[in-house]
DNA sequence: GCAAAAAATGCAAGCGCTTGCAAAAGAGAA
DNA sequence: TTCTCTTTTGCAAGCGCTTGCATTTTTTGC
């Protein structure tokens, strides 16, 4: 009795209610035109014989497929994942599978991935990933394949664009630490070859110069991972250079921020401020919790999804969409050690 | 000028190279029988034209493809997405693509996931997850789809299972705790009712009567994000019995559980000690960094992968693999509080 | 240099599904 | 009942690729 059960095909299912493929495809399908009763029938022959459509053949005769392609730059950091996940939610519910690669921040895995991708005839693909190279966008452009970017700065024609203002989040957090007068601050970033990196890095010395003119800042990069975070910072604090506030790029670069200067016992935030980026769920969870700039993840999955399969219709969708990050604040900032106990001059450290 | 590209077909490659597509299609593929001189002409119009092959139309036609499945209980754990990131990184080296759903520890999200899959004609998929059932288990043994499990007490004839003595694990904790003098232990759980994780419950329980015999116990269960493990933290200590030791099934839960006892005023380890496992990346950023029990990822996304593709032509696959986790021991472990300062009877908290 | 064996290539039939078009079946009007 | 006009259905031609088998070309042995 043990017989291997091989897929059921349409045709089964059609041979069974008693119409032709056609038929039994436009029922299970847009289910236009077809008579309540013939629908019934297939309908319920389709689940006797608990029949699940080769989703191949039926992309490669239509043309078009029910899976999306999503291009992450870095799986580890729950940032990214949580727009995948919020993508893939919206897509589940849609009846779409998603298909994901990752580049660690390589422009040539971004490429080969892409082109893997292209042969699966997508139903669109999300690069989510910031090494996406102005040629390799313009290249794309052309094509029929619907594509969304996150963040990209010059987004070609018939590409979306999904912007998060980068600048305006790092503002606000340099306001933020200037009011509470930190007057040495230092930035956090990663892959500070990528140019939307530079960007934000950019934006970051911008801010400074227009709302904490009197301030010093200083820099550091290095991977985006919590090593990473790490590492810059002890690069930072090897430097001399003692900053009193340090602005991460992200939350999860920021949890080994936050590491380092335990491991020095430096307090945070009594010595030192951090801030971070991304609101992440872990940032609630680091010692002591992280202050941040919210980016509303789940929106932004959402966001891709709609943009690469509701506007698929129309051959123009780049109806860019611009989000602002908040403010959240909590534990890891602080007045500047300098002003505590009404005390200007001296750095405490009871 | 601005044509839209369509795809190149193989057709279009074989034209240009002047032979039939068959020829090109086994230039393509396996390469033989195709004399180097041919093989030559193809690669170059494949490379000229940037040919890439409609995966649909090649799996429909051979009826497989070099797609994987992997279902994952939960994505946000980064145990899971560690074994998803080694078994892509296996997967993007042979030239596989994985498409990846999660079920959020659902059991029907796992079917209605595995009937979507099937109709996807995949070389293989990997069910990590832990809402696996026994039903669905042997339903699946019946199909040609090789299928791979993670930590599946009975896995069905024709599946491999990837198993983790988790009962081996969690007797080194207990024995290490033991050692310690704890003599008051909690166990943190998530999703009591799937039976794998009743099975890490159990061996818990197990490993406290056989390798601590005096001691007492305890258990609380919420759900698998460090958000649940604060909760169950809470529930364990609001409930009266105040363990100097809690050992949780996973690093991601014992991050919330750490929380939990820092904002109650309680010192790890000097009050009460905690152990994870899995030696995610994230462990030793903790507050203190967390002792816990490695288990190899990077080894078990390989094995995965391995399971699918490269058993898959013998019709029998099941060499099931075991792995033991190991005794990871850093800062978050200490001896039990009663027995500090040669105290053994007064907890102290000074 | 020729026949036979071996190797390389081409032919053509699908794989399971979609869809334009034609045919059949109902519905409505006369 | 008969004849239009719709609405439902079926026919059949692919979608781009793979592959068994037939055919052609090359190699080998004498």
């Amino acid at each position: 009795m043990l017989r291997q059960n091989l897929p059921v095909t349409l045709e089964e299912v059609a041979r069974h209610a008693g119409v032709s493929t056609a038929t039994a495809s436009r029922v299970l399908n847009g289910t236009v035109g077809v008579r309540e009763n013939t629908r019934r029938r297939v309908l319920a022959a389709a689940r006797a014989l608990n029949y699940s459509p080769n989703i191949h053949a039926s992309a490669l005769a239509s043309g078009r497929s029910r899976i999306l392609g999503v291009i992450l730059s870095n799986v580890e950091n729950p940032f990214f994942l949580d727009v995948f996940r919020s993508m893939d939610e919206a897509a589940t519910e849609a009846g779409y599978s998603l298909v994901m690669e990752h580049t660690s921040y390589q422009p040539e895995r971004l490429v080969s991935s892409l082109k893997a991708m292209s042969g699966m005839h997508l139903a669109g693909v999300a690069l989510v990933a910031s090494e996406v190279e102005q040629g390799v966008l313009d290249s794309l452009s052309r094509r029929s394949l619907p594509i969304a970017v996150y963040d990209a700065a010059h987004p070609a024609p018939h590409i979306t664009s999904i912007c998060v203002r980068y600048n305006v989040g790092m503002r606000r957090a340099v306001e933020y630490l200037h009011s509470l007068r930190h007057k040495r601050m230092a930035f956090v970033g990663h892959h500070a070859g990528l140019a939307p990196l530079q960007e934000r890095k950019q934006a970051f010395v911008e801010s400074m110069r227009q709302y904490a003119p009197k301030a010093e800042f200083s820099t550091a990069e290095h991977d985006d991972t919590p090593q990473g975070g790490r590492q810059a910072a002890a690069t930072l604090l090897d430097s001399g250079f003692s900053p009193t506030a340090i602005l991460c790029v992200n939350d999860f670069m920021a949890i080994g921020v936050l590491r380092e200067l335990r491991e020095r016992g430096l307090r945070v935030p009594e010595d030192v401020s951090v801030t971070g980026f991304d609101n992440i769920n872990l940032s609630e969870f680091t010692v002591p919790a992280l202050t941040t700039l919210d980016i509303p993840r789940w929106r932004i999955g959402r966001l891709f999804f709609d943009a690469l399969v509701n506007h698929q219709s129309s051959t123009r969708f780049s109806a860019d969409t611009v989000i602002e990050p908040e403010l959240v604040l909590r534990g890891s900032t602080g007045i500047a050690p300098d002003h505590r106990n009404g005390n200007p001059k001296s750095r405490q450290r009871p």
